[in-house]
DNA sequence: GCCAACGTTGGC
DNA sequence: GCCAACGTTGGC
C-alpha cells in the first residue's frame, strides 16, 4: 500500500503521509483517498489480521518502508464527500457509496528500506518478486503480495538491519 | 462494447 | 517538471 511521506499540497491540504506519520497515530488509521478500482477492490478484499507492506512512493527514495496491519474491514471512504478537499469525488454519494477504505495500525519501520531499484532486481525472471503486482502494475497504489513474496522481503529486510548492525523499529512513537 | 481522448501516477 | 504507462470516461 502506497503514500508519499514528502510533503506536496492539493488544494492548499498536504497529502504526505510516511510511516513515521503511521508510527505516532494512536488509533487505527482509515487509508483514504483511493481513487482507482483495482486498488479498492483489493483493500474490499482483506480481512483483519491481514498484514500490508508501507510502500513510499513519489519521493527521493522509493521503496517499502515497513509493516502494518489492517485492523478493522473495509467501510466507506467519506473523504470522497468533503467538496474541496483533495480526494474530493462529486459522483460519490451516501446513495452511491464509491469508494472503500480500511483501517491500519503500525506494526514495523524497516532499519534499513527495501528500495525499488532492489525491488526491480529482485523481480527479474528467475527472482523471487518475478510475479509480483506492484512490479508488473507500477501505478496501482493497493495491490496484492504473495505469501512467498511476503516472505522473501521480511528476510531481506531482516537481512539488511543485520548487515547494518540495527533493529527494526517495532513499536509505536509515543509523545 | 469499442476505443480515442483525457487524466493521473509516480519514477526519474 | 517531464513524460511513459495505464486507468477511466464518454461518444458512438
Amino acid at each position: 500500500m502506497k503514500a508519499e511521506p514528502e510533503s506536496r499540497f492539493e488544494n492548499g491540504i498536504d497529502v504526505r503521509f510516511s510511516i513515521d506519520d503511521l508510527r505516532a497515530r494512536e488509533k487505527p488509521e482509515g487509508w483514504d483517498g483511493i481513487r482507482a478500482y483495482a486498488a479498492r477492490n483489493h483493500m474490499r478484499n482483506m480481512n483483519a489480521g491481514d498484514k500490508a507492506f508501507f510502500y513510499h512512493s513519489n519521493c527521493k527514495e522509493p521503496g517499502i518502508a515497513g509493516v502494518m496491519e489492517i485492523v478493522k474491514e473495509f467501510s466507506e471512504d467519506k473523504s470522497a464527500r468533503r467538496p474541496g478537499t483533495p480526494y474530493y469525488d462529486p459522483q460519490s454519494s451516501k446513495d452511491n457509496i464509491r469508494w472503500s477504505l480500511v483501517h491500519v495500525e503500525f506494526r514495523k519501520k524497516f532499519a534499513v528500506p527495501i528500495g525499488l531499484k532492489e525491488l526491480r532486481e529482485l523481480g527479474k525472471p528467475g527472482g523471487p518478486l518475478e510475479n509480483m503486482m506492484m512490479l508488473k502494475q507500477g501505478r496501482l497504489s493497493v495491490s496484492r503480495v504473495s505469501a512467498e513474496e511476503w516472505k522473501a522481503l521480511n528476510e531481506i529486510a531482516d537481512e539488511k538491519a543485520k548487515e547494518a548492525g540495527l533493529k527494526h523499529e517495532m513499536t509505536k512513537l509515543v509523545k
